[in-house]
DNA sequence: TGTACATCAGTGAACGCGCGTTCACTGATGTAC
DNA sequence: TGTACATCAGTGAACGCGCGTTCACTGATGTAC
């Protein structure tokens, strides 16, 4: 055993925020938001009250923390991918590129959704980080496409894979612990495309 | 000029509701939800602060009285559709039906969306009741298609309708006031369809 | 029509709760010399 | 290596704020007879 009161400093503090952290994160996920404390949290990781607001400045930041930079790391990916592809695959193959990256994170982004789902704020702000990232898709894509703005097809382009993604993360979550999520993300890029052929092919043409 | 005192009892209770309803409803789109009270709402409708809660058990629930049931009438919608037509362009004829209730409603819609838009809380109920109307819609299409339960098919048409739904809405409040929201619904439609058509048609074909 | 009572919209005051802030402090780690 | 001081993680107590609740009340509308 480590004697935890004689670690140095940046040790110290990277010891107390990641059990503010880990605390938040669990009781979230098991008992919700709403119905968790601030002082509870405290408590689970080992401190006083008042220490949980030298780390964060709200309840929510403590989820917030160290937040996945997934969707800069989109841009670079995207750029990265032979341009003579069509668009549609490229963003797949990009989002597939990065899939490593969340694959070692399964628990943690379970109990993250689990934490979302809880309450009515957290959804909000995942909401608009969702914007957000669906705003910086958009712009990837008009680079891509070599626009100097995205047009009204790169952001409903960047619309329809962040649903691609969403439901592929969501059937990686339900799925057995070895499943892989880059798998499962051009089998639901494919059934928007095949829906959409479907669903118009039977008679209709489009207008122009 | 009425005498209110004096007026039947059923009267007053609408008229007082209707009182912190607009009341509630302007303050929050031109200060934001946070930062107002219910005092200041109860103060605006000419009550007293204890009186908000009379009508209304929470902060939130003033903005989602009278919800529109909007949904419901949807599923109506479609299933009055002619069977034959393609499920895409029965969906979009469906919600060009509906468009007549909402098109009175401009102003309305307007501080609607600038009031959820200023709070992360309000956001996350307006997801929320996105969720369930995606989910009621994606029922619909199941009934359309003579399925007992909504396949992957139908989520998709779903989602992919609620985009095109919400980008017309918001083309709808950013036009001029005589624009038709009857007229941006099919436009986006048909963007959409045209948007996949072209990002997988340059070279790629999709897996069964 | 008139009196007596019941109902109920609205009020006032006080309180509980949890988030987040402010101020003063302790005791350990880090550093200057 | 050793002493003297500076820094800073963590604490304790008290407070402000707004949401939402509880209890007791007023005065007008509604109704029974």
């Amino acid at each position: 055993m480590t004697d935890v009161a004689r670690a140095p400093r940046h040790e110290q503090l990277a010891r107390t925020r990641k059990a503010l952290i880990d605390a938040a994160l669990n009781l979230f996920a098991e008992n919700g938001f709403d119905e968790t404390s601030t002082d509870e949290i405290a408590a689970a990781a080992g401190v006083s009250p008042r220490t949980f607001f030298r780390y964060f400045p709200t309840k929510e930041s403590v989820l917030f923390f160290g937040e996945y930079d997934f969707i800069r790391l989109f841009s670079g990916a995207l750029a990265a991918q032979d341009p003579s592809i069509p668009d549609l695959e490229a963003i797949c193959s990009a989002l597939i590129a990065l899939a490593p990256r969340v694959e070692p994170l399964r628990e943690r982004v379970r109990l993250y959704e689990l934490a979302i789902a809880s309450s009515m704020l957290l959804r909000g702000r995942e909401q608009a980080a969702a914007e957000d990232n669906i705003k910086v898709m958009s712009e990837a894509i008009a680079d891509r496409r070599r626009l100097a703005q995205p047009d009204e097809s790169c952001e409903i382009l960047s619309s329809l894979s962040n649903i691609a993604l969403r439901r592929a993360l969501q059937a990686w979550l339900a799925s057995p612990p070895r499943q892989k999520l880059a798998e499962l993300i051009p089998v639901e890029f494919n059934r928007i495309a095949d829906v959409v052929a479907e669903a118009r092919s039977a008679h209709g043409s489009s207008s122009a």
